[in-house]
DNA sequence: TTGAAAGCGATACCAG
DNA sequence: CTGGTATCGCTTTCAA
């Protein structure tokens, strides 16, 4: 049995009470014998037993964290985030991997809620119905991060729309006037429709009337960009694309190199996301970048400042970051 | 405030001893009056206060997995691994990241060492000797996965040292007598000890005397693969380099295309690991594979038997796999 | 400043 | 098969 605050109480020969409030900070006490008892907690190894410590207050301080277990190369970049906020603030985070499989998600989510926490965070997780349904049925406050939820709860994530236009308008500056854009195609996710638009309108602010077939390629994978190189062939006939996230750019730049496509001669590349992996290609990747450090630290600066509304739509920073894959071809 | 197995004994009519009971599926009840509970607990949207089920229990079914911030693309299969088994075992994983700050690392470990947890796992980590300290003096179960710790805790690794002989074997039947090590020459982890006495003794084992200088480079990143090359210079005094982890061995490649050496014709690579990322490379990266599921999974499955003696060590599988890296040159 | 005592929610033992 | 009750370790009034 590990030690409680009753034995170091017996030993310094005080009450638990006081021990308590000499180790959590609260109330009044001496600091002779806060000195006593501070140094006999560290002699004796103790460790607050924190379930009973949550038994007792009523708020928690933990907050959960859902992870898609589909590898997203920036998850890890959004958790450190949070990780470095929630340690200075004092709260906790319970990261939980999900699958894809429904039925564990939710056998997941329940485990989650059993730790009485303070908050889920969602990291791009698009949420089947039945498990949002036992998220909003329980009482936490919800969030989705890097990810908008059919504007039903409070997220955070660079503003797609926009940053589409940033793209456009680089590429548009760099000669380009044929562009395609791969991999947001797929019709649900509110992410990718926001980009399908925002590409459209971008092009229509300069003139250019899009062309359906370019937008093209659903999974966010590897494969994709790819496919993508071979569904189009050489010579491609469009001279730019934008890779909807890191992984299918790569697949963009190998299917290029497979198919004697030059890039950024033949073709130019711009990827949405910029994580390290793009620093790791050659040509190196132009990117726009989003912070994703950044979205980890609001996600819990703003679950613990107040509750949300539902509607709540935080944006965070892009960077367009130049790298070797696009050409001006002015 | 929450359902409590209180409110559902109220409604119920009957004892909240009972309900605990039906719900946890242990003692005895009549099935009747288990479908009713059953049902409002349901209806009620009650969770279990996990905090207090784990006060009145003496056991706890928590593990608690230190991860490295430090971004290795391997912890996360691991911990699918471990999660996958966990799930099925009704084991529940807690989840945290350390920075290489000792400081950092052990105040992380104290919080989680507040959860009252079955068992500590270590990912891949060189824990430094406070926080190890630390971790011994709690009475936790201790195991380190995909790296030795000093003998003096049990752990699940491949087995670093006949992995060498292994590459060293492939390279020398493809014509290759002159072999680099690349990213191993820390001196401190057990790890590159292992792998740096297996690369010289499969050499020797094959009548070759190996070169001190042809182990080298101490960081797990990439730009130690650029650097090698770019210190090694064009031609290179050797035909093959092995890197000691797939960002190293990326690394390699770079640098050998920034430099205009041709891989596989002038340099052959064997990368150690075999992740995701070898398969987007170009070329594709021969790899000694490890097998990171299997060790999650068995890091769960070892955990739950028995208490291990600190001395146990357990290798999992290690693949060859073939990529377009490596040339035959007899 | 300190102590006694009442919970927090779930479990388990012991009667009935 | 079911109910009462003590218990887990900590926090928090309320008195002293």
């Amino acid at each position: 049995m590990a030690i409680t605050i009753k034995d170091i109480a017996n030993k310094a020969g005080i009450s638990a009470a006081s021990v308590s409030r000499i180790l959590t900070n609260r109330g009044r006490f001496s600091e002779a014998t806060a000195q006593r008892v501070r140094q006999l907690a560290h002699e004796m190894g103790y460790y607050k037993n924190q379930s009973a410590a949550d038994l007792s207050q009523k708020e928690s301080r933990v907050i959960g964290v859902l992870v898609p277990t589909t590898h997203t190369n920036f998850a890890d970049e959004i958790i450190k985030g949070m990780q470095t906020k929630a340690f200075e603030l004092g709260y906790e985070l319970l990261i939980a991997f999900v699958e894809t499989d429904s039925q564990q998600q939710i056998k997941t989510v329940k485990s989650l809620l059993s730790r009485q926490l303070l908050a889920v965070v969602m990291l791009a997780i698009d949420i089947e119905d039945p498990v949002f349904e036992v998220l909003t049925k329980a009482d936490v406050r919800l969030l989705s991060v890097s990810n908008q939820l059919n504007n039903v709860i409070p997220s955070i994530s660079s503003d797609n729309y926009a940053m589409m236009h940033t793209i456009v308008d680089y590429l548009y500056n760099q000669g380009h006037r044929k562009m395609a854009l791969i991999g947001a195609s797929n019709p649900d996710p509110i992410v990718a429709i926001l980009r399908r638009k925002g590409f459209i309108d971008a092009l229509l602010d300069h003139g250019i009337t899009y062309n359906p077939d370019f937008i093209w390629g659903v999974e966010n994978a590897y494969q994709t960009g790819l496919d993508a190189i071979k569904k189009f062939g050489n010579p491609l006939p469009f001279t730019a694309a934008i890779g909807s996230a890191d992984i299918i750019s790569i697949g963009l730049l190998n299917g290029a190199k497979d198919a004697g496509i030059a890039v950024p001669d033949d073709l130019s590349i711009v990827t949405i996301d910029g994580t390290e992996l793009t620093q790791i290609t050659r040509p190196i990747l132009t990117a726009a970048q989003q912070n994703f450090a950044q979205m980890g630290e609001l996600a819990i600066t703003t679950l613990a400042d107040q509750n949300l509304s539902p509607h709540t739509i935080i944006f965070t920073d892009i960077t367009l970051k130049p790298g070797d894959t696009v050409a001006n071809i002015n």
